[in-house]
DNA sequence: ACCACTGCGTTCAACGGTTGAACACAACCT
DNA sequence: AGGTTGTGTTCAACCGTTGAACGCAGTGGT
């Protein structure tokens, strides 16, 4: 998984979860701790993400990471941008499917013709 | 691209142009030349492919990769579990797509919500 | 008031997969 | 012969990734 995709799915689990922990991210995407700070920093140098700290009425303070009106933004175009190249790679298994699918089939056949010929 | 992914690709180019080179094969897999030498040498390992050199009528010598039996067999199983996983990936990525498009149409709904209150 | 403990973000040395320049060898060419 | 070309082979260097260890802040027990 690339820092691009890491990234774009960060975004969408902090829209969902601003309350979420690093560890958290890292579990639920499948990387490393590293990674995902790494990413996270990249998307607060660029203004789309802001860690806050604040105390509740609980006085226990709470972390969480909000999405500014930058990264809502930069969210929707990245939506559109990853749908596409979603769509291209789910045309592209598509045909290689297609194609493993030909192949199996002629293997097939040429090993029926082995026994038919075999057999007589 | 993992290991198994290339030695899989490697063995169809092999059976389709038993004499094509591994810088050919790197090339057109968009891996390095080291992979495509360390794949390959577990292919002959396990014996499924040898590196044959012969020389033609021309008397020039020849290098040319041969599928053995035991090859031609790993290979069919090989399509059919390649398949599978394939076909696997094309379902997850069928609903993530669909996912992407529900999410991005939520957006733009909201967006268009926002422009009609700013508009009155 | 203190101290141990927990849970957070942050760091970075170590790890491991990947690379491709350099190499060894064989055959070809002049 | 000696230089050139085209192979497979090697491996030191590179670089992205990891997660243990750290500092800090709040919590809870004594």
């Amino acid at each position: 998984m690339n820092a691009d995709d890491v990234r774009f799915r960060i975004v969408r689990l902090i829209e969902q979860r601003p309350e979420i922990t690093q560890r958290e991210l890292a579990a639920e995407l499948g990387v490393s701790l590293g990674k995902v700070n790494y990413c996270l920093r990249a998307l607060a140098e660029k203004g789309h993400v802001k860690l806050t700290r604040f105390r509740r009425r609980s006085n226990k303070m709470h972390y969480a990471y909000l999405l500014t009106p930058a990264g809502v933004q930069a969210k929707a175009s990245a939506t559109l941008q990853f749908l596409r190249s979603k769509v291209e790679e789910y045309e592209r298994l598509r045909l290689e499917i297609e194609e493993l699918s030909a192949e199996l089939r002629v293997d097939t056949e040429q090993a029926s013709q082995r026994d038919e010929a075999s057999s007589t």
